[in-house]
DNA sequence: ATCCCGAGGG
DNA sequence: CCCTCTGGAT
């Protein structure tokens, strides 16, 4: 309870305050496809969507499936995405994920959250990237942001991002899920910094248990 | 020094 | 729970 309000009705006026202020809140990382977006979600670990799509740009026009990557040369895929970091564990990733899609899925990706994080190197939060921005299914997607403003606004007393998850869509209707991550994920890079949240100007100080 | 749309291993 | 993997931006 906070600004006498319940976290569910609290969350709700939070939601409706964010979808107004940024009514385009979408996924911004480029992509075409399922595949596409899958390997550029493995790409942003850890790294800005503009990097990821700097270098995915390139990478789209050599691999355009799940065999093109299941069979990349490893020493050649990290070079092309090192500028995203982490470049030896993402081109595995890539590679043995993409290696499971052929074996095990016909080189498609699969439409569940369970096959999703049973590929190699996929994690909720890239599963929940596809599931929601593709397969149209709702989809809490616990990135930094996410995690770091539903501490501010204490949304979740959790720091477990999968637990975070299951706190977020106990409070809001599946059909917000996935705009909700996106709405919180603009203003966690507009407003709410990790290090100095403008609360200044923030539209939504008045929830905030953080605000000064 | 800290952060960026994380995941896997110990 | 912790740690590592990576490098560029701020």
């Amino acid at each position: 309870m906070f600004a006498g309000l319940t976290d569910k009705a609290r969350a709700a006026r939070i939601n409706r305050t964010l979808a107004t202020l940024y009514p385009d809140a979408r996924c911004l990382l480029d992509y075409s496809n399922a595949l596409e977006l899958l390997v550029a979600t493995i790409l942003a670990a850890q790294c800005t969507d503009k990097k990821v799509n700097e270098v995915t740009a390139s990478l789209f026009r050599r691999y355009r499936s799940a065999a093109d990557f299941a069979n990349a040369d490893p020493a050649q895929l990290e070079q092309e995405i090192k500028p995203t970091g982490f470049f030896r564990q993402k081109a595995k990733s890539v590679i043995a994920a993409c290696r499971a899609l052929v074996e095990r899925h016909g080189g498609r990706v699969p439409e569940s959250i369970e096959e999703l994080t049973a590929l190699p190197g996929v994690g909720r939060k890239t599963a929940n990237v596809v599931l929601g921005n593709v397969f149209g299914q709702p989809a809490i997607i616990v990135d930094t942001h996410v995690l770091r403003l539903a501490a501010r606004l204490r949304l979740s007393k959790e720091t477990d991002a999968d637990k975070v998850e299951k706190d977020l869509q106990a409070l809001l209707p599946p059909g917000e899920w996935t705009a909700f991550s996106h709405r919180i994920g603009f203003h966690g890079r507009q407003v709410c910094f990790a290090r100095n949240p403008a609360h200044d100007r923030c539209a939504i100080a008045q929830w905030c248990p953080s605000r000064p």
